[in-house]
DNA sequence: CCTCAACATTTGTACATACAAATATAAATT
DNA sequence: AATTTATATTTGTATGTACAAATGTTGAGG
């Protein structure tokens, strides 16, 4: 069904709610190309981008609550692509050899993500909707 | 952290999923006022409105899928606001007095909710983002 | 030096949601 | 009429996320 045609499109909440999960499907399915969640995949890319980052900032970053991310980085040291390092009250987050090896690919599934969308939306459509959405977002803070 | 800063701000993905989650989270605490969360409540006016309706067609127009459905009106029964009437392969569902004394004050809620962000957000900038975020949706589907 | 406040992270718990499989009923085809 | 297919709903299970409380660490003020 068309979302304009029910009977909460006026709302807010539900609009971003029913945006977010489509989007949620269609990046789940993109990055089991590399059996990873989304959110796990940023998250180690941006460790990779920043070996050593504390927790901390990965939650201020990807707009997650920090227990959240120790949750995320959980995961992901069960499959032995990163590891914390703590030093007294502040842990780094490093990636290890495997979770480094598999920064080419995880390059790729954000480059083909990022097609899906633009290739329905068009690119500047894309843009300009990403835009809105974060100043809604900031707005909102 | 403005969501502008972010890393993963050129990406849908990321967008999307914060602002669902900042509405979420003003939703809920708006909410709170009736002891509901926010489906819950979306989902008891529908049946307000359309006494006997089917599971799946809520599912279709809450845009959740049809096992969410199920377990969110569950939780309704518990609180004794609504009853599912099976007759064979489908199931009506109703209000029952206690929800449909509840109507009057989540109608008073959703204009809260709706003032809440329309005074930050503006009216119309409000509603032509609504606008837009359900084209994106649509154009997904 | 000791206590207390501030900070970073983790843990316990709970909720919303989804997918896949199970169940139950109705309809259609042979 | 019997078997198959389609439809509606529920159940089992898993994931992502959050909040509140707990833990551990550092730094300041008495």
């Amino acid at each position: 069904m068309k979302s304009s045609n029910s009977r909460f499109n006026k709302c807010l909440y539900f609009s971003a709610n029913a945006l977010a999960r489509k989007i949620e499907k269609i990046a789940v399915e993109n990055w089991k190309k590399i059996d990873l969640a989304p959110s796990h995949a940023y998250l180690l890319m941006m460790v990779l981008e920043n070996p050593g980052v504390q927790p901390g900032s990965i939650a201020d970053e990807m707009q997650l609550t920090p227990s959240t991310i120790t949750r995320l980085i959980e995961k992901l040291e069960d499959k032995k692509l990163l590891v914390r390092k703590a030093e007294g009250k502040i842990t780094n987050v490093y990636a290890t050899p495997k979770g480094k090896e598999l920064l080419p690919k995880m390059k790729n599934c954000m480059g083909d993500f990022y097609k899906i969308y633009t290739d329905i939306l068009g690119a500047d459509e894309s843009s300009r909707m990403v835009q809105n959405i974060n100043k809604l977002t900031d707005k909102l803070s």
